[in-house]
DNA sequence: CGTACGATCTGCT
DNA sequence: GCAGATCGTACGA
């Protein structure tokens, strides 16, 4: 079922980035419905951040929308080419974001092969990546601020459950700029051969 | 207004 | 392993 907003709104987006881990990301854009089992994210944690876009209470029009209320989407072009999905969390005017950077496809496979424009070639790690997810999901900058209870963009949880000792957790990706804040334990990941629906 | 650069990916070496 | 793609945003002049 589609998480609700109380889901959202948990204050610890640290947990709960390991929390979203197993559940389904869904799309649904001109009736063609895509989804993946979400394998990988990233937590961005308020203003002491300095990884996070709102880190020193900063607010500008292109990061506007991690103040939302939880459950809305913060979508933003990175190096010019890819827009990168987040899940707003946690209350409204608090700048907490989740970034999704690998799913497992489930449900729309086709229609994935033809946005990433694959004929035959099955290639391996196809939806690891942030910049990889957004593509085969179909979400674009267009879909910044949209709301995750609505029917575009939204997350299921399917009862799935995996091995939680398989959980790897480290620091985040293309970070560096950070700090010592680039060393935080804010990714979780699980590896593919782990998801057995 | 000008400019430097980024929560990246791909293809070629 | 490395360079090129590619452009909106942030920030300083």
């Amino acid at each position: 079922m589609k998480l609700d907003r109380t889901f959202y709104l948990n204050e610890n987006v640290v947990q709960l980035a390991k929390t979203f881990i197993g559940k389904l990301l869904v799309t649904n854009f001109n009736g063609f419905i895509t989804s993946g089992i979400i394998t990988e994210t990233e937590a961005y944690s308020n203003i002491n951040d300095k990884a996070c876009h709102a880190n020193n209470h900063k607010k500008t029009n292109r990061n506007a929308n991690m103040f939302l209320n939880g459950g809305h989407a913060y979508v933003y072009l990175c190096y010019g080419i890819h827009p990168l999905f987040n899940i707003v969390t946690n209350k409204e005017n608090i700048p907490d974001a989740i970034l999704i950077r690998a799913i497992k496809p489930y449900m729309g496979i086709e229609k994935m092969k033809e946005r990433k424009n694959i004929t035959n070639i099955e290639k391996k790690n196809i939806a690891e990546g942030p910049g990889n997810i957004t593509k085969l999901l179909g979400i674009t900058c267009n879909h910044n601020g949209i709301d995750l209870l609505k029917e575009q963009i939204w997350v299921e949880d399917i009862g799935f459950e995996y091995d939680k000792s398989k959980l790897s957790i480290g620091p985040r990706i293309g970070v560096d700029y950070a700090g010592e804040d680039a060393l935080l334990p804010y990714r979780f990941k699980i590896e593919n051969k782990e998801i057995n629906l």
